[in-house]
DNA sequence: TACGTCACG
DNA sequence: ACGTACGTGACGTAC
């Protein structure tokens, strides 16, 4: 067995639970929040490391609150430091009852207990991993030590081994953690630091110069003079940083092995539980312990269980599968779950259930032992995320109902859409604390219903009148985007990474002018110290405030190109910079080393209009709009094998679908007669002949086109032409008066907001505006905006989600060997054969502008070159 | 975690 | 008097 110990930093990870939940209260007005959280978390290391030593360490002086984070707490009464030290009592109790050793030292804090322990166990051959929320305790990594950091809440923990830390902090040590922090302070821990030097700076100069000692030593090898002057004045200030961010690991406490051995109480756990209403952490901890309670106690064991309807289910194998597929083609159908692992193109399944009736099995090895059940098109299946699926390289035939995709139409405003999310939009109750079940468990506790879920989905989609855009559009569109996720997009490494040094060493110039002209070093990428500069230091007029203090965005900067010199500099650092991290640095990452290629994730069920998004990393967002911008785009080429990019995009979509929706004659006829929309919209609204058309008088035309799409509203487009409200309303009304079908199509898309609660597009894709109803101006006006906005969004959303599906079938079905690489909204992106371009042109026409029957043409225009750049 | 900023349609 | 153009995702800072 192996000797594992782990510490825990109770004062850190106390801090964490308590924010982590909602306040909580027993009837006797007992605050537990903190307490639940902290056992949900105890709970599920002691599962999944079952060490043999365990400690709670604690700060004595108990300072554990910034008064910071609960004035800036929001969507609730903030807490208030006395509901946390309240709880720590309940911990102590809790602690005792389980056995668990809790520490704490007069005028020590938890992290210099933590790094004694952890120091003197690991000399006795431990293995330490110690659980804290705190970063400083990184400094404490050794080959034997690990750190296991919460990240967002309490219960998402990552581990941090030597390895871990060089990779986060620039090839340095983990005990350069202390360095790092002598140069750029901690504010929270009250370390000062070297001021204005931040991280970035911090990184370089430890990796130029090693340490702090031989850094100070060697001020004269720094670059740059504003930061050696500061390093010299701060000598002493960062030498005593140094000793503040020490942690001391020479506590006057000893490691006795047998004190930190685990020893639970089951009756004082009980009435521990008990007294504060604990129902479920005790459960828990009975299940963690049940080996140790099952001599005390057997009764209350059984008692235990029977608090939970948990399902019961068997582990399928070569020799008991053969009756459960028989039960499978007697009912015609079953429900399948499975967990992966791995990323697209990689991905492999976890585990996996399969359900049919009340039967659950658990397939945890030779998942094949399904695959016919899988193919079978004669069998009906019930999935969760169809797509992973796909990832998996499982063959699916027959129906398939995604209750992902189902519950993401049924409802498109949920942030997430886990299994407790479904089973509430299918309103089906959850009979056991459900965050409490291990992986094993959860599983089966979701497919024991989701046969019942499915249906009650089905026939809300039914109703609905929905049911077709899952069935033609979401259902088949999956298959599309995993095909397009796992073939991926080819990136030129070697170009990215030349251009990569191009841009630092412009950044470098542009940095060290920045400085010159503002007298003094600072971090050009915090608003905060750049508004600082220009409107306080060099007394620049601040047009723009934001919340929190002076707005710099680029808006503002831009009208102030001519107050300062310094002003272009910084717009030309900030493109550079997105342009040198977003892009450059961020594709990097992501480029897969085995396919060399980028896998990016198509989002089905996120967005609230029915588009996709796409993520890590983001292909829907790669710049086109600056000539810096495109070099990027030009790194995207044809993989190996492949001649061309071609990109496909729709021609005005969003204009010509609000021209169906609207009739408005003046569009229905500019978009007959193919004429530039623009210019006859401007020629309409300034009744002019159209080639009396000025260029200004055509984009202030655009404007208001664009305008109208967004729901339309005088201070907005005021903004986008910088002219007044006033003026800005003035167009407005000229241009309704003008366009009077777009106007009564707007009004009456609001009214029907207004009576049904929701809008639709033509295909039925529904969006719910409980807002319109609003007392609020703000929030009914944003509301109103939507109305008018979705159905002309989502509908072409629609429209090009059904030219995908039929574009890959006929491509599939023609055996070409183009591929589609991308979906950006309103254009697709292809990697193609030279040979192939004229019937791939032919097929994406056909795909793409026979989608829907409009009362104006639907056209795309075809453009390809030797990378994405160039196919415009 | 929240905010500001900026990339795209 | 109020105070916003619609829809996304990623990065960096500061709290």
């Amino acid at each position: 067995m192996e000797r594992r110990f782990i510490i825990i930093d109770g004062s850190s990870l106390m801090y964490r639970a308590f924010f982590a939940l909602p306040l909580l209260t027993s009837s006797e007005g007992i605050y537990t929040n903190a307490i639940m959280g902290f056992s949900n978390m105890l709970g599920k290391i002691l599962t999944d490391y079952k060490p043999e030593l365990i400690a709670v360490a604690f700060d004595k002086s108990r300072k554990t609150f910034r008064t910071d984070m609960y004035e800036a707490y929001k969507g609730q009464r903030a807490k208030t430091p006395d509901e946390l030290k309240s709880q720590i009592p309940l911990l102590q109790e809790f602690l005792a009852a389980l056995g668990i050793a809790f520490i704490e030292k007069d005028n020590y804090e938890a992290d210099d207990i933590i790094g004694t322990l952890a120091k003197k166990s690991a000399s006795e051959g431990y293995e330490v991993l110690i659980v804290t929320g705190d970063k400083d305790a990184l400094q404490l990594i050794e080959p034997q030590v690990k750190v296991m950091l919460t990240r967002r809440g309490i219960m998402d923990m990552q581990i941090f081994d030597e390895e871990a830390f060089k990779e986060k902090y620039a090839g340095l040590e983990p005990k350069k953690l202390i360095d790092i922090k002598a140069l750029m302070g901690d504010s929270s821990d009250n370390i000062p630091g070297v001021p204005g030097i931040g991280e970035k700076t911090a990184l370089k100069l430890l990796t130029q110069l090693g340490d702090l000692e031989n850094l100070l030593d060697n001020i004269d090898e720094v670059s740059g003079k504003k930061l050696k002057e500061k390093l010299e004045e701060n000598k002493d200030l960062a030498r005593l940083s140094y000793k503040l961010a020490t942690i001391f690991c020479d506590v006057d406490v000893n490691f006795v092995p047998d004190e930190y051995k685990i020893a639970p109480d089951i009756l004082k756990l009980q009435a521990f539980c008990d007294k504060y209403e604990l129902k479920t952490v005790l459960n828990r901890m009975k299940k963690i312990f049940a080996d140790e309670f099952k001599s005390d106690s057997e009764e209350e064991l059984t008692l235990d269980f029977s608090a939970n309807e948990m399902p019961q289910y068997q582990i399928l194998n070569i020799d008991n599968i053969d009756e459960f597929k028989n039960d499978i083609k007697v009912q015609g159908k079953c429900s399948i779950l499975m967990q992966t692992e791995g990323k697209v193109p990689d991905v492999n399944i976890k585990l996996m259930a399969i359900c049919v009736s009340d039967k659950i099995g658990i397939l945890k090895d030779d998942f094949a032992l399904v695959n016919d059940i899988l193919a079978d098109e004669n069998i009906i299946k019930n999935v969760y995320d169809v797509k992973s699926f796909y990832h998996a390289g499982l063959n699916l035939a027959g129906k398939i109902n995604d209750v992902l995709l189902m519950a993401y139409l049924l409802e498109p405003a949920k942030r997430s859409y886990e299994m407790n999310v479904i089973r509430q939009i299918a309103e089906v109750e959850e009979t056991t604390d459900y965050e409490q079940l291990k992986d094993e468990e959860k599983i089966a506790y979701d497919i024991q219903h989701l046969d019942e879920i499915c249906k009650t989905l089905q026939e809300k989609l039914k109703d609905m009148q929905m049911d077709k855009l899952y069935q033609d559009i979401e259902f088949p569109l999956a298959k599309m985007l995993s095909d397009m996720e796992m073939v991926g997009i080819y990136i030129n490494e070697a170009k990215l990474d030349e251009m990569n040094a191009q841009m630092n060493s412009e950044l470098n110039l542009l940095e060290q002018d920045i400085y010159g002209l503002a007298g003094e070093m600072f971090n050009i990428n915090s608003p905060k110290q750049l508004g600082e500069i220009l409107f306080v230091k060099l007394g620049l007029p601040a047009l723009k405030k934001t919340k929190t203090g002076y707005s710099t965005n680029a808006e503002v900067l831009e009208n102030l190109i001519y107050a300062h010199p310094i002003i272009s500099k910084i717009l030309d650092y900030r493109l550079l910079n997105k342009l040198k991290t977003t892009y450059l640095d961020g594709l990097k990452a992501l480029i897969n080393p085995t396919t060399k290629r980028i896998h990016t994730t198509f989002n089905q069920t996120v967005t609230e209009t029915g588009r996709l998004s796409s993520s890590e990393p983001n292909l829907q967002n790669i710049p086109v709009r600056t000539a810096e911008g495109k070099k990027i785009r030009s790194l995207f080429e044809p993989g190996e094998g492949y001649d061309q990019i071609l990109s496909a995009d729709y021609s005005q979509i969003e204009l010509r679908i609000m021209a169906h929706m609207s009739e408005d004659k003046h569009f229905l006829e500019a978009f007959r007669n193919n004429q530039d929309i623009h210019q006859a919209t401007a020629a309409q609204v300034f009744n002019v002949p159209i080639d009396e058309v000025t260029p200004q008088m055509r984009s202030r035309a655009k404007a208001v086109n664009f305008g109208i799409i967004y729901g339309i509203s005088p201070f907005g487009l005021a903004k986008n032409l910088h002219i007044s409200p006033k003026e800005a309303g003035e167009y407005i009304d000229n241009y309704l008066r003008e366009c009077s079908g777009v106007k009564q199509f707007m009004e009456k898309i609001v009214q029907q907001a207004h009576e049904k609660g929701y809008v639709t597009t033509l295909f039925g894709r529904r969006r719910y505006l409980p807002a319109i109803k609003s007392r609020n101006f703000t929030q009914r006006s944003l509301a109103e905006r939507m109305a008018m906005n979705t159905p002309i969004q989502g509908t072409a959303a629609d429209i090009i989600k059904i030219a995908m599906n039929r574009a890959s079938d006929a491509i599939k079905k023609a055996g070409l060997k183009s591929r589609i690489l991308l979906q950006v909204h309103d254009e697709l992106v292809l990697e193609v054969v030279d040979k192939e371009i004229e019937q791939v042109s032919e097929i994406l026409r056909e795909a793409m502008q026979n989608t829907a029957k409009l009362k104006v043409p639907l056209t795309i225009d075809i453009n390809y070159g030797k990378n994405w750049a160039e196919a415009k």
